[in-house]
DNA sequence: TTAGATCGGGG
DNA sequence: GTGTACGATCTAA
């Protein structure tokens, strides 16, 4: 019969001595099935320097754990390494496992071996263009299988563009009784679910709250948790860091409770996965843990500097979460405080509604990466960005029938890890006020290098002078187009054109994800070239990627002081110029000219025009700052780099007065307001009428707190915090203000709860907050310190434009 | 200065 | 599952 089936999980399951990879997914009418492709060989290549070896592999077997692992066949194949031609012999074995005993037996007695630690399923996806999440047409017959949804036999399958839309997915998250991790002694209180259509909280005590679902025990809570998720059968579950925390909670925990959740395609549960950190799978539903997407997508982005659900969501929602104090949920349970509890299983129902949300916004990235990568939205999901290259790069080997190249041994990973690379030039800015700033930057400017000039493992020559890395005469690369360049240019090609569509569809979310995705990924290839790991490692082509960067931006840098154009300040790909009696326009066309001289797909771009910015000197006084700046656009908007105000560790009176004192001289022009506004505040703080909540400083404890020596201000507020019995240990973030009281500035800390209104010591503020988060900006406009807390006159202004 | 350890997110 | 993160930041040697 015919299926169209869009699949998003794989596994395989051994069948006697062969192997047969099973997928899961949805049909067009939105029934689950699994389809089975039988007898599916596993293999990898060897080189041989010598015809005999062929007939050796082909007879080569090793016992283990009683089983004779036996070489299925061999077969003669030729293949390309980095575009020269090489003949291999292709090994074929009956089950995954035996590949790398095979391996390893025969490695010896061969020139070489390749390809013999590819997953398994991941190479079925890729060698027969079976894309996750986008249909494919199956001829299959329905056959008995011991899974839990309708199952059915490939017979032939044919690969469609179509990508599967509405998704069932259910979030989930779990509250605990106390925020120490051990799940063997503290049970979990509450778990919410939710979606678009259901919503449900799960608990074991009667809690008043709308949804809520009391069970008899904990026990039962989460046998009712597998039992719903049985019924609902989404396609996928999400969580927020729910690889780390909630889902190994789940199973630990049913564990020491001694029961067993019966949930997946095979009945088994939660699978936890072991490595550094754990990541828990269910066959036949995909587990994306968002924390994971957040921090791969967007959180470039962000200018928040934790990636806690209520700080992202804040950002990427605009919803903050219910303001709870988690750490008197568990005495709210002991003594049932119905109405506290009530709070506490709102809130558990509201980080699903957000968890579900943020993956809404963030599945269109996702699935990008699912398509451009080919692998399961799972894998994908956990994948660091160096994977997901090498697993792009993979994708491609079979087209351009190279050969995947091997993981460096540790001895190459030792060598590699000593190479160090020259990094980009920075022109250092004259500190001061700058008026009609334009600033230029090259489009994606590393990835736009390495294909310009052809930078790949396969078109590296060295000892000939012809195509020339500017700074190492001894490197070149050949005009025949290597593989790394060529598929780079794909991306940024395919890029390119996505930009074009957006034109006209300038509200497409989906299309700006899938740009936004492209970019991602062509900027991580300078990374991964240079990345000691990396199956195509390449150190002579990340060299001359940063070479030429350097090249490029001092040409144009040049090239701005011969068209009269004064640059202020340039990092990497971006060039600041001040227009002086120059027009925008003339900044426009002088990027016209440069770019008709720009090779390949090199472009630079006219970033933006901005009538005011601020550039201070760096902290030691060696001259400007890098990386330091503000610039305000046409509209006002601020754009801080570096500065305080976007920073932690800083009390909010600081973040504030550093933002009110650059849009007052930026925006206002109006030096003389800040400088009051700065006086005024001083004299605030020194009154004692600055609220508290501005005053807080937040430190995390990065260790128990006895094995500090250096008792610093919120160490010593977490010793207290200790004796009076909160739950504090490594991890917590701790809320300090300092007051006048003591001497040193430890005994000086008081926690939130210690603190009375107005206790705060300003002396403190002024000199160890206010004043250094706006120093350098006045200094800039010839206000010295001292003018700044009115202890001097105020000297001549001047002329402070630059 | 470098090597090794810890941490993130989560109650 | 033909696998075992990673990069920043702090501490100890």
């Amino acid at each position: 019969m015919k299926l169209i089936v869009a699949p998003y999980d794989i596994t395989y399951r051994e069948d006697g001595n062969s192997v047969n990879i099973v997928l899961f997914g949805k049909d067009k009418d939105g029934r689950k099935v699994c389809l089975i492709d039988k007898g599916i060989d596993p293999f990898f290549y060897v080189q041989v320097d010598n015809e005999s070896v062929i007939e050796r592999i082909k007879k080569f077997a090793v016992t283990h754990q009683d089983r004779e692992i036996t070489v299925k066949d061999v077969e003669k194949v030729e293949k390309l390494i980095s575009g020269k031609k090489i003949d291999l012999v292709k090994v074929i074995c009956h089950l995954p496992r035996d590949v790398a005993k095979l391996r390893d037996g025969i490695k010896d007695a061969v020139l070489q071996t390749y390809e013999f630690d590819i997953s398994f399923t991941r190479r079925y996806l890729l060698d027969r263009d079976i894309t996750p999440l986008h249909y494919c047409n199956f001829e299959a017959k329905e056959i008995k299988s011991s899974f839990t949804i309708p199952t059915y036999e490939i017979e032939s399958y044919a690969p469609t563009e179509e990508i599967i839309k509405d998704l069932n997915v259910m979030a989930l998250d779990i509250e605990t009784y106390a925020k120490e991790y051990n799940p063997e002694k503290h049970p979990i209180l509450i778990i919410a679910l939710s979606n678009m259509k259901y919503k449900k909280i799960l608990t074991w005590k009667e809690i008043p709250a709308e949804h809520v679902e009391v069970c008899d025990s904990e026990a039962d809570m989460l046998l009712r948790l597998a039992e719903i998720l049985r019924e609902e059968d989404p396609d996928m579950i999400t969580g927020y860091f729910s690889d780390g925390f909630d889902f190994p909670y789940i199973v630990r925990r049913s564990r020491a409770l001694g029961i067993t959740l019966e949930l997946g395609a095979d009945g088994k549960g939660f699978r936890i996965g072991r490595g550094n950190e754990s990541e828990v799978s269910l066959l036949g539903m995909p587990h994306i843990d968002i924390y994971k997407l957040v921090r791969k997508t967007v959180g470039m982005q962000l200018e928040t500097y934790t990636y806690k659900l209520d700080d992202v969501a804040n950002e990427v929602l605009g919803e903050k979460k219910h303001d709870v104090d988690l750490a008197k949920l568990g005495p709210a349970w002991d003594v049932h405080d119905k109405k506290l509890l009530k709070e506490f299983a709102d809130y558990n129902l509201q980080d699903t509604d957000l968890t579900h949300r943020l993956f809404e916004r963030l599945y269109p990235n996702l699935e990008e990466m699912v398509k451009i990568v080919g692998l399961m939205p799972y894998d994908v999901n956990r994948m660091a960005f160096s994977q997901l290259v090498e697993w792009f790069i993979i994708k491609q080997t079979k087209e351009f029938n190279e050969v995947i190249l091997n993981k460096p041994v540790s001895q190459e990973v030792t060598g590699r890890k000593l190479e160090r690379l020259k990094g980009a030039f920075v022109f250092k800015p004259t500190p001061g006020l700058y008026k009609d700033l334009v600033v230029f930057d090259f489009m994606s400017l590393y990835p736009t290098i390495i294909t310009s000039h052809n930078l790949s493992l396969s078109s590296l020559r060295t000892g000939k002078k012809t195509y020339v890395n500017p700074d190492n005469q001894e490197i070149w690369f050949g005009d025949k187009p290597g593989f790394v360049a060529t598929i780079l240019e794909r991306i940024i090609t395919t890029r390119m054109k996505l930009k074009r569509e957006l034109r006209k569809n300038p509200g497409d979310a989906m299309l700006k994800a899938r740009i936004a995705t492209l970019k991602l990924l062509a900027n991580s290839f300078y990374g991964y070239l240079g990345f000691y790991a990396a199956r195509w490692y390449c150190f002579e082509c990340a060299e001359t990627t940063t070479a030429f960067g350097r090249h490029y931006i001092q040409k144009v840098i040049k090239q701005c002081g011969e068209n009269g154009f004064k640059v202020v300040y340039s990092d990497t790909d971006s060039i600041f110029i001040s227009l002086g009696k120059k027009k925008q326009d003339d900044a426009h066309s002088f990027v016209e000219k440069i770019n008709e001289k720009m090779p390949g797909l090199m472009e630079l771009e006219y970033e933006g025009y901005y009538p005011r910015g601020i550039f201070v000197s760096a902290k030691d006084d060696s001259g400007g700052a890098k990386k330091r700046y503000c610039l305000a656009d046409e509209k006002g908007k601020l754009k801080i780099t570096g500065f305080e105000a976007v920073r932690r560790n800083v009390s909010q009176i600081a973040k504030e007065a550093q933002e009110h004192v650059f849009d007052l001289i930026l925006n206002k022009h109006d030096e003389k307001s800040a400088l009051t506004f700065v006086k005024k505040m001083v004299t605030d703080l020194k009154s004692g009428k600055v609220p508290s909540e501005k005053l807080i400083i937040t430190t995390r404890l990065s260790k128990p707190v006895k094995e500090y020596d250096n008792v610093g201000p919120h160490v010593a507020v977490a010793m207290r915090m200790i004796e009076r019995g909160e739950n504090v240990g490594a991890g917590t973030m701790i809320q300090y203000i300092i007051c006048k009281e003591g001497k040193v500035i430890r005994d000086k800390a008081k926690s939130l709860q210690e603190v009375d209104e107005g206790e705060y010591d300003p002396t403190y503020y002024i000199d160890n907050q206010l004043i250094p988060a706006v120093e350098k900006i006045f200094e800039v406009i010839g206000y010295s310190k001292e003018e700044l807390l009115g202890e001097a006159k105020q000297t001549g202004l001047g002329s402070y434009f630059g």
